[in-house]
Parts: C-alpha cells; structure tokens; sequence
DNA sequence: GAAAAACATTGATAAATGTCAATCTTGATA
DNA sequence: TATCAAGATTGACATTTATCAATGTTTTTC
C-alpha cells in the first residue's frame, strides 16, 4: 500500500472534495487537511479488512472499489463504490471494527479521514451532521434496495439487472469494460459462476450483449431491460 | 386508525421514552410531547404507507410491526420490528416520502413524532444527532446483514435462519406464537408459501420443532442450529 | 519462455425449488 | 349456524439452479 503525498496539499482547493464537507468554513478545512492520509493502492488491495479497528473512513477519489463480507464458504459482495464516494461510513458509527472488507477492484485513490475528526466536525458543525444523516441513509437504502432486487429475480434478471446496474449506474455507457472477474459477478448476485457464464453466452448468442473478455457491449438495451423486468 | 391520548402526558415521565431522547433536556422533551401524536392501531393497518409523503418517524411502543416493499408479483418483507425501535428512520433522511410500508402485525400502539421535531433537534442537540447517527447505522447494518444472511442460505437453513430469529432476537424463547402466516414467513425470507410449509413438517416429523397453528417450541434447538449454519 | 495457477466455457446430470391441483382446516360473515 | 373465503398442507410434476467434469484460455510466476 503506497502513500503518496495528496496532490493538493489542502483539502480546501481539492477539485475532488465530497459534498459531504460543503458546509465547512476555512479553519474546519485546515483541520481536515491535518486528520487525514492520502492513498494509493493497487487492484486487489484491501482498503479495510473486516475486524479490523476503525481508524477512519475512507473517501474514495478515483477507481473502483468492493464492499464484501467473507465467510468459510464464500464470498458475498455487498455492493460496489464509485469514484466520489464515502466507504466505510456505516460501521462507523455502529461498531467498533469493520463489518466488512473494502476492496480495489481497480487502481484506487483514497483519502482516509480519521474518525476523530469525523466526531470533531459532528460535534462543531450542524449542517456537517445532517448531511452525514444524509448520505448514510442514502448509501444503506440503496444496498438494501438492491438486495432486495436481487432476491426477486432469477437468475437470467439478476445478470440482466447487474449488467444494466454496471452500464446506467457506474459507467453511463453501454460499452464498459466490467472491473471484476466472473466469480466476483457470481458473488455479488448471489449465483455460481457457470450459471452467470452460461447465460452471458445466451445474451450474446442472442445478439443482446457483446462481449470481449472483460469489454462488453449492451447492443438490445431494450431487450436486456425486458429480461431484467421480466426474465 | 385510533388515536387515544397518551397515557402519560408528558413524554419526560414515558416509560417507554426511546434511548434516542436520553440527551435532551426538560425544554426539549416539552417540545418533543407537543410535536408527537399517539396512535392505536389494530393487525393488518397500515403504519405507513409506501409513497406517502413523510410527515414523521414512529416509534414503536407495543406490538410487532412488518416493513415490506410490494411489487406487481409478490410482496417482500423487509424485517420485522419489535416494540421499543423507531421505524421509517432510514427514509426520513434519504427521501421526501415513504420508501417502504410499515404494517401492524399486531396491535400497536406506537408515538408518531413530527419530521420537524426531529429537524430541530439535530440542529439544537449535538449528542441527539450522535445517537441518531448511531441508530440509523446500527438498523441499516441490520437490515443488510440479515439480507446476506438469507441470501447465503438454501431453504431449509432459511427456515431455520427465521425461527431462530424469532426465539432468539423478538421472543427470547424457544416457545413463542408466530405474529405472521406462512405466506409471511414465505414473503420475509425469499420462498414459496409451499416450501415453507413443507420444511416446518419435516422439522415437525424430525422432532425439532412443535407446531400448533401458530403455536411454535422449537424442542431440538442444537439441531435447529446446526440446520440454520450448514443446511 | 515454460510451467503453473487462476479464470472462462460448455455439457451432462443431480439436486433444489417452483408450480399446479386437490384436500383439509380455520376464521370471518351473513 | 351455515356458508364462504382465506390459510394450511400434501403430492405429483415441471423448471430452475447447482454440481461435477472436461477442456480451452489467460495470467502469473519462476
């Protein structure tokens, strides 16, 4: 895991700063500049690791990262974090040690603020708490809601549904290259990897999907919503 | 939908005040009695209702509740609430209305406080908008953790994930009365009517469970246990 | 660059789950 | 109390999904 130095060295002329801290006056900025780590870190490296004390939380600047929860059998993925984004703000404030891991599924910049400051800024700044209030329901209604979605389906709806959720959600394209392997396809729509390349091959042989690898192409939108809705 | 008045006056004297309120003050919790309406309600209403504007968080005082989301095809249950939670918490912040309903599944009584109750309390109490940080994550945290755990499991360890849950989490008993019917129980861990059925008969002939309409003992609580983790 | 490991793909088959139909039980309603 | 509606239960069967095995492909490692 390198650190490196953060390429602006205050948080206040930061292009990247989270609208989290919009409603920070300039001494708040100083002190976050002061209370947080700039990182670099490869693809597969952990973030966070389940167990763990929770030092801070971890905003993320650029890449892609995966929230999953592990077990003896397998590995669930709990949802996957865009640029831009706060990780980790969930067991921040309802347990000691991280409920689950954080995993760059691409080369990844983060800054981590610890959580010190985090208290710090809750306590001194009202609107800073709301909007936390804000994003936390946010960030847990929409993974709540896409278990849900995912429970509801079978499984040609669920590939259906992850494929669009990747396109609309993460990439605003329909041509994307999919950061993550067919395994962790399988794991974050709760099916085994055979069935997810069995029916990636019918959706292509079906002219709905090209595919390349990893690089996929949407060429039936339509056709791919009609299976996620009905499929 | 009954409304009586509260049986205390004043929420300061309520034994059934929620942790939540434990930091305000006398000023405060006078406010708090006169923005929050008591309300009695029978199995089967309507606490809230998806898509209603939010008008307020009720909090739970008697009587189980069910969060569910509905769909053209099926309802699903999205848990269940005991006495003493607040419920409608995680929309209050992420949405102008209601994302899910909440139903009585038994007669309830609960205290329905005003959205700009809790409004004024975040910017007026600083510890009020630590613990309400803390119980949002703490219910969400829930909510995912017990979605993964069902979805990680095949139908008669989601059968015996359930039961365990209500012995353990709502009735602390291995004797207790199932609030909910099958098509319920079907609906809160992702099966069919049929198959939930089916699996509470064999637990029956296995002499794991005693069932008597809705009359439950689970008698063999070890073999549950092992069903719940490895089958 | 060769060997090994991980990943991807497909088919055959077993196991799990859903669907349909029939019957029985219970609770609600007139 | 008789009737009806909804819920519960079971069996037979269809469909979906998981497992196992074999093979090809890509990536990593030495």
């Amino acid at each position: 895991m390198n650190e490196k130095n953060c390429p602006g060295e205050l948080c206040k002329e930061c292009g990247f700063r989270s609208s989290i801290f919009s409603g920070l006056n300039d001494e708040q900025l100083v002190a976050l500049s002061q209370n947080r780590t700039f990182v670099c870190v490869t693809k597969g490296d952990y973030i966070v690791k389940q167990g763990s004390p929770i030092e801070g939380v971890a905003f993320l600047r650029k890449g892609l990262a995966k929230i999953t929860r592990t077990n003896i059998h397998r590995e669930q993925i709990i949802r996957i974090v865009s640029p831009r984004e706060f990780v980790g703000l969930l067991s921040v404030f309802s347990s000691p040690t991280f409920q689950y891991n954080i995993i760059a599924i691409e080369d990844c910049e983060y800054c981590m603020v610890s959580k010190q400051q985090i208290m710090d800024l809750l306590s001194k700044n009202q609107a800073f708490a709301k909007i936390l209030l804000e994003k936390i329901s946010q960030i847990s209604d929409a993974a709540i809601t896409i278990r849900l979605d995912i429970a509801l389906r079978q499984l040609r709806g669920r590939v259906a549904f992850i494929l669009c959720f990747f396109a609309n959600e993460i990439y605003q394209s329909q041509k994307f290259t999919l950061p993550i392997s067919r395994r962790e396809l399988a794991d974050l729509i709760d099916m085994r990897v055979e069935n997810v390349v069995r029916i990636l091959s019918e959706l292509r042989r079906d002219n709905i999907l090209r595919i390349e690898g990893n690089a996929f192409e949407i060429i039936d939108p339509e056709r791919l919503k009609w299976i996620k809705e009905h499929g």
